[in-house]
DNA sequence: TATGAATGAGCATTCATTCAT
DNA sequence: TATGAATGAATGCTCATTCAT
């Protein structure tokens, strides 16, 4: 009977986490981190203030919580697509597709950069959010691993420095994107990340 | 003899700017631009608040007329080491290597990405911005321009999205390096610049 | 039992609400309405600014839930005052008695009318500021209409004129004492002000 | 010739002293006397903060010497009508009129109420306006006192007492026709006003 | 006399976080 | 767990006045 009433009580509380996240991504994604106003994260989640730090400690918790639930979504889907491909080739453009669909959620993506600086100028933060970050690499390299065996015969190394390479493209087209549509529009965007991927396969390719 | 006084005035005056532009610089990219103080900007300058509200409207005013010294300041750097070149080969190299010096002040790089990021969530201020790298823009044209007659049949709009493309890598790689340089080092961003550049050449070169 | 939890917070609230408006009513009357600190005000009500900002929006809306609340107590208080009357005769004097009792309070008679001259220079502040005023007087129309039956045969309108003109030569006599004493002392305020109403009922008495 | 070219100096700083304190009387009816800023006055009057303060010492100097200067104007004013006056009867109309016509500049009025008020927190200045005011007084008592030797039997501190009496009124119509003229037309005040004076008169008039 | 650079006092407001209930 | 009252840190900007020229 203890046990039920527990798993009713953690039910709900995992409801309502899950609806402060819910509430956050919207407001965070809205407001920009710093400009986010905790009253309105627990307003928007139909709570008050204090039921936020019932299930966070500060807004910064809320957001690296934030990043692993997403992070989580994104390996679920990243996962999902490649178990759909047969050849390899599909699976390449399924991973293309995969770095692509980011532009989709542009906010998102300038919360991410934004987050980034915050706890650049942060120390205590930034270690917790690399390994987030690290986090979330790690689960996803044996996915992309696996992917491509016959493919990269570089070392991990310098498998993962192609990686940053194409994270690095797409971060600062995203921001340039944002920042200033005319010069950039997203359609460009698109085209400019796709035409790194297939350079990159172009090379590797060659001997 | 008025003119003298006027002289006097307008030296002793631009003495004062240019220390304040001194100190800003210091400051912002010491503290990043929000976090920055007024009073420490004009301190570091050697004076008070009052001071630094005599040459500018606002913090923001200061940022963009600092960005504007910058600017000037690298297309005269760019301007001086394409001239001392005699090959394409060695103008080639001289631009790339111009692209690569910015990694040498990451903290400004950062602090750029930065006010980008803030200019962003303040509307207002977003337009000014843009313009003022707009102008840096212009002025720079036709250097590069004239630097790759023979190699560039592109249309102009295509030239524009390289050189997009070529800042979007460098603010990625300039980002990830100062957030997690034990992912990316600063030797690694380097490399993987140079190597963006070659792989535009040997493009080029091709059909 | 959670009514009682509500009404014990209630009361908490009602009793800080409370000591923060005697607090703002003893710097106010002091330092005038500008001058007024919202930390002082906090201060003297045994508290910090942020108490004060969980009962009021600002500093004006603290005004004016002062002005209501006093306005509140002058209304009982006349009330009381007519109630306690048998005689026209007796009620007239009541009333007079009750404007010249404003007089006691000099320090707060000046108060208002500073801030009536800051809402004059406060666009968005009059209206509210006027509809706080007129509400005291719809309250207190019934009262001395009730009052006076026999003695105002002029229309409704042309009595509000009749209270206008009391209120104003109360108004001026109260700045000019505050201001320069020597020419105009409290006494004399009294002993105008009273000869103002006679005057007036003289006038009424006769056609 | 020094004095020639004395003459000529003074002439010279005579005449920006005018144009200061129109642009100053100009400025404060607008703004009012704290929210009027040196500079906008300077401006106003074609020249730079220097040169106000080679006229005057403060901003509160600038108002006392305004206010002089139109005290000086309105003495000049009700002597030329008075003068034109034949019987006793107009005279009284005169001077009727004359308080009446401070009616028609509604800012300068509510800009003196004003001033009055800022005297009343800052002691230092409180004596120099009393003072100024009081100059007023003296030299239009003889004008005044010529005026009605038949009516006034009273002695002169009841005249006083008369004066303050009107002035009062006329402070508190002012005020609260600017501040809420739905309540109270320019026109009632006017109507009020003369009705006040009228009263005076009958009340003299009977034994 | 006039300029204009420099000084520095002055302050309401926001909001993350804590804590009593 | 949730409420909401209370804390308190944090800061850009205005403007009267001064002063070197």
């Amino acid at each position: 009977m203890s046990v039920a009433l527990l798993n009713k009580h953690q039910q709900k509380t995992a409801a309502m986490k899950k609806r402060l996240l819910r509430a956050a991504r919207r407001v965070f994604t809205r407001d920009g981190f710093e400009a986010a106003r905790i009253d309105d994260i627990a307003a928007a989640a139909g709570h008050t203030r204090g039921a936020f730090y019932a299930h966070f400690k500060t807004k910064e918790d809320l957001f690296l919580a934030l990043i692993e639930e997403q992070s989580a979504a994104h390996v679920r889907l990243i996962r999902a697509r490649l178990l759909g491909c047969k050849t390899e080739e599909e699976r390449w453009e399924a991973l293309r597709e995969y770095y692509a669909s980011s532009l989709a959620d542009r906010q998102w993506s300038i919360l991410l950069i934004e987050f980034k600086l915050y706890a650049l100028r942060h120390a205590k933060l930034r270690p917790r959010l690399a390994e987030a970050h690290r986090r979330v690499r790690m689960i996803l390299k044996p996915e992309i691993k696996g992917l491509l065996p016959a493919r990269l015969h570089s070392p991990a190394e310098s498998q993962e420095m192609k990686r940053v390479a194409l994270e690095a493209i797409l971060t600062g087209l995203t921001l340039e994107n944002a920042f200033d549509p005319q010069r950039i529009s997203a359609k460009d965007v698109k085209v400019l990340l796709r035409q790194a991927f297939d350079l990159m396969q172009q090379l590797r390719k060659r001997p």
